[in-house]
DNA sequence: GTACGTGCAAATGGTTTGCAATCGT
DNA sequence: ACGATTGCAAACCATTTGCACGTAC
């Protein structure tokens, strides 16, 4: 578990601050169910469910910044915006199955994926953060049913 | 190669035409170089130069159409935008591995990953049309020097 | 002839940014 | 005290959409 203490050490490493802002949503995001993922428009209302508002803006660069430092994982399926869950060791990396249509995701564990990934980027000497298996394909239930212009 | 002939086929299986712009976009993409993959804007700039201008607009709603129709592949890195290429049967896919600093990609191929994507895909009852593993890490040159809001 | 498709311009919506005030160290 | 960070509102920018005209069938 990734404790606040961790945070600041690493921020400090590089000259940066930890707020309570920061924390906050650090926790958020320690405290979701396995396999949920926020987007930052559904951060900032769960936030303010909590009592403890934060400006979009913040969130925006928070998510951005723990993304960078590999503490969370940005996901990107065809929606339009991104969402961001706890960047799990690479043993918990997860990938995502998604219709095209209707956008259904579907999520899978696969550790040769993983190890190919790791393998990859240890090769051209790159420090990994995240691995991920992107999957597009046609539901069921749409494949009967495409719609031009939707 | 996928022709005009098969692209107005597909289309009239589903109601729709074929249109000149339609017939220009496919074949932009399938004179690209091997590996390269265009922006909207830069299909755009691209059509200007080649004399045959066609509307953003048209080339934002053909891209779409045509990557539902898994002609085209849509990759997302972490641009901000979407770039497009021609959707190769499986064993051509490849894959990606970029610096989230400073966004360099390099291309690599894994059969492995394609026979874990068609599988999966496959045990769900979806019809595959793309598969695509994305590696998000840090490049050797960037590894010393992270800035915050970049 | 009848939808479908195109081009234009305007709207959208997620994300970013400038700036003044505030806060962590 | 200094520079990093926040919040607000305005700006951005890729993408989408409404509508009138044109065109594939």
């Amino acid at each position: 578990m990734y404790t606040s203490n961790a945070l600041k050490a690493e921020l400090h490493e590089r000259g940066w601050r930890l707020t309570p802002q920061r924390e906050t949503i650090l926790q958020v995001f320690q405290q979701l169910p396995k396999g949920n993922h926020l987007s930052a428009e559904e951060l900032h209302d769960k936030l303010q469910d909590l009592g403890t508002p934060i400006s979009l803006s913040t969130i925006y660069r928070t998510v951005k910044l723990m993304a960078r430092m590999g503490i969370l994982r940005e996901l990107e399926f065809a929606e339009g915006h991104k969402h961001y869950e706890i960047n799990q060791p690479a043993p918990h990396h997860h990938h995502h199955l998604i219709c095209v249509q209707c956008n259904k995701a579907i999520e899978f564990r696969s550790d040769s994926v993983l190890k190919i990934g790791a393998k990859t980027a240890e090769k051209e000497g790159f420090h990994l953060l995240d691995c991920q298996l992107l999957i597009q394909a046609i539901c069921p239930q749409c494949q009967r049913s495409i719609v031009p212009n939707a």
